[in-house]
DNA sequence: ATAATTAAGGACAAAATTACCTTTAATTAT
DNA sequence: ATAATTAAAGGTAATTTTGTCCTTAATTAT
């Protein structure tokens, strides 16, 4: 579905979200540990999260790390695939038609175009920190090494 | 969402089965300009499918090429991601965890879920001859050059 | 039989994605 | 000021996916 990538976006911003604060940031390591995803290769995917400031925030030197503000996790999910490049997964053909349209549409195109607006809705939809709370919940998991 | 291999084979076989009988049979050539495919990736796909002639059949030699017989338009589209190896996409963690479980769910699962079985679904219940129907129907395509 | 045609199969190449490593810049603590 | 710590940035390497090419096998037509 989504590019490894994006998924350790997805996983991080929300691993960031539950644990960060302001006074409390998170070392790329601890990240990485935490959601099982390779050290160097997270570094590059929190670099487009921070970008900006658009989804997470980052100091270095000691103490430094990344967290995220209060505000930031009013975003939905959408802002984090946004920062990856992975935002227009749902505009394109099932079938991999250079354009998906009403008007030319694929054998499937209607049978999917609510589907994907489902999926679209659950993007826009969920916030940051919806899912950070869901995650808390003690039967939810982000942690990928089990 | 799917990988190009599975696109091409996707509407490799929506062409063939709107396009061929035992009696005509399509080649290699004709399928990969129809479908806008690169003609030598398109006939590792088109093996894949032929393999156990599980879902298209071809025969070698002059007049000879692809084609797809009655009961074989009766699969379901599944039957087309298996043959590619992508079958199991709609089984996996849309966050990436090793396993998508109930019992140890990420926080989107069981938003997802029911998306995820409306996936599930369109792909069990189309068969290839519906999906060859609407595409034959003249506001339908599968041809990408457009 | 021979030649022509077509898919099958295998090796190879290019491109994209994923992953790693080293140096630099910023920040903090001493 | 200096040293230590941490992310940023850039280059490189490994892997996977995508794409090409060439030879072989099967089939047909002559
Ligand atoms: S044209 Fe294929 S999904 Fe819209
Ligand atoms: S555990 Fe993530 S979708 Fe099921």
């Amino acid at each position: 579905m989504f590019s490894k990538a994006t998924e350790y976006a997805l996983r991080a911003t929300i691993y960031i979200a539950q644990k960060s604060s302001v006074e409390k940031k998170l070392s790329l390591a601890e990240i990485a540990t935490a959601i099982d995803s390779p050290p160097s290769f997270t570094a590059k995917i929190l670099q487009l999260l921070t970008k900006d400031n658009c989804v997470i925030n980052s100091v270095r030197g000691p103490n430094g790390g990344f967290y995220i503000t209060e505000k930031s996790k009013q975003l939905p999910l959408k802002k984090i695939l946004e920062a990856v490049n992975e935002n227009d997964l749902f505009e394109k053909c099932i079938l991999g038609l250079k354009k998906c349209s009403e008007t030319k549409p694929c054998p499937l195109h209607f049978q999917y175009k609510p589907i994907k607006q489902e999926l679209i809705h659950l993007f826009q939809t969920n916030t940051i920190q919806e899912l950070s709370e869901k995650a808390d919940n003690e039967s939810l998991f982000i942690n990928n090494s089990i």
